[in-house]
DNA sequence: CAGAGTTACGCCCAACGTAATTATA
DNA sequence: TATAATTACGTTGGGCGTAACTCTG
């Protein structure tokens, strides 16, 4: 059993749906129902009823769901405590974007930022392209999303520059 | 942070030896040490302090320890609950071995037996190979992992086997 | 036939192991 | 020189996504 596993089970029995679990997760519908069958085949219990296509939690699932919930809960506090209480000062990572890059590129990047530089904080600006070139150059953003008509930054690229340094710019021609 | 990184950095804590961590968590000594390395940066901590190619637990890696003890043992708890309430009756593999097998095969293939059928347990029993096969023949194993000379079993036929059904037998000839 | 869940299949990265490197007693 | 930790590098298995399939309203 992994956490990720315990997150999986604990956005579909919120959304008593794979489809929208899924999406609130970032992935694919057939991505966490099979995440969703090995939890239960490591367990050895049905978690859901499905009944006709629909989900409904199983009595072994609304018993597990509030220990998933409560061991999701302890594993963040008991990082974010350690962090504060023995981390290095807090970088903040200030991010412009545009609407349409959220889900697809700005998003998936944060959450690998975050993971791979756990000391730092990540803020989220949503500024039209010329907005975030002024701030950019003001040097009031670190990085910027924005590519006018067809889309230029590409997720590894973004990642990549996130991932050396906070206070990286993107080229401006891009 | 995964629950494999937390077990990790448990044993290492344990032993105060990365080595010897390993050998009891049946892994490399490099693997064991990029995990704790990740979980550290992860956390943007370090649990250890390392002196002249020894290591010691840091302040925050003895504030952590608890903790992680916690996690696991929560998670352990919160499985071992679902599947005494809600699982099913529980089946037991009766797997007869030679000593020399333990480690490169019988070990990681029970590991993998176990996490793949939660339901069931297994028994270990060693047994000479001649013995094993009198009570595979007299249905007293449900499997035996014995090849005299050259070893004769591949790990991962044993885990397919092992895989499919409680109750196979390996075939005689081999 | 539109929508929801599962199964099939191929890809890719994260974790692994082997080998080489560094440092200590 | 033996031992213990880290770094380098190639390999692989688990998780993901696309596509195909099944079932329901």
């Amino acid at each position: 059993m992994e956490f990720h596993q315990i997150r999986y089970f604990v956005a579909v029995a919120e959304e008593l749906s794979v489809s929208r679990a899924a999406e609130r997760l970032h992935v694919t519908q057939p991505a966490l129902s099979r995440q969703i069958g090995v939890l239960e085949g490591e367990l050895g219990v049905e978690l859901f009823e499905r009944i006709r296509k629909r989900m409904y939690l199983s009595e072994a699932g609304r018993w597990f769901l509030p220990r998933a919930r409560q061991l999701l809960c302890d594993a963040e506090t008991a990082v974010q405590q350690v962090r504060e209480r023995f981390g290095a000062a807090r970088l903040t990572m200030r991010l412009g974007f545009l609407p349409v890059f959220l889900d697809d590129l700005v998003a998936p990047a944060v959450r690998e930022f975050r993971q791979r530089h756990a000391g730092t904080q990540v803020s989220l600006f949503e500024l039209p392209p010329r907005a975030q070139l002024d701030r950019l150059r003001a040097r009031k953003l670190d990085a910027a999303v924005l590519g006018e008509e067809p889309v230029t930054v590409e997720v590894e690229t973004l990642v990549s520059l996130l991932r050396d340094q906070a206070g990286l710019q993107i080229p401006e021609g891009r």
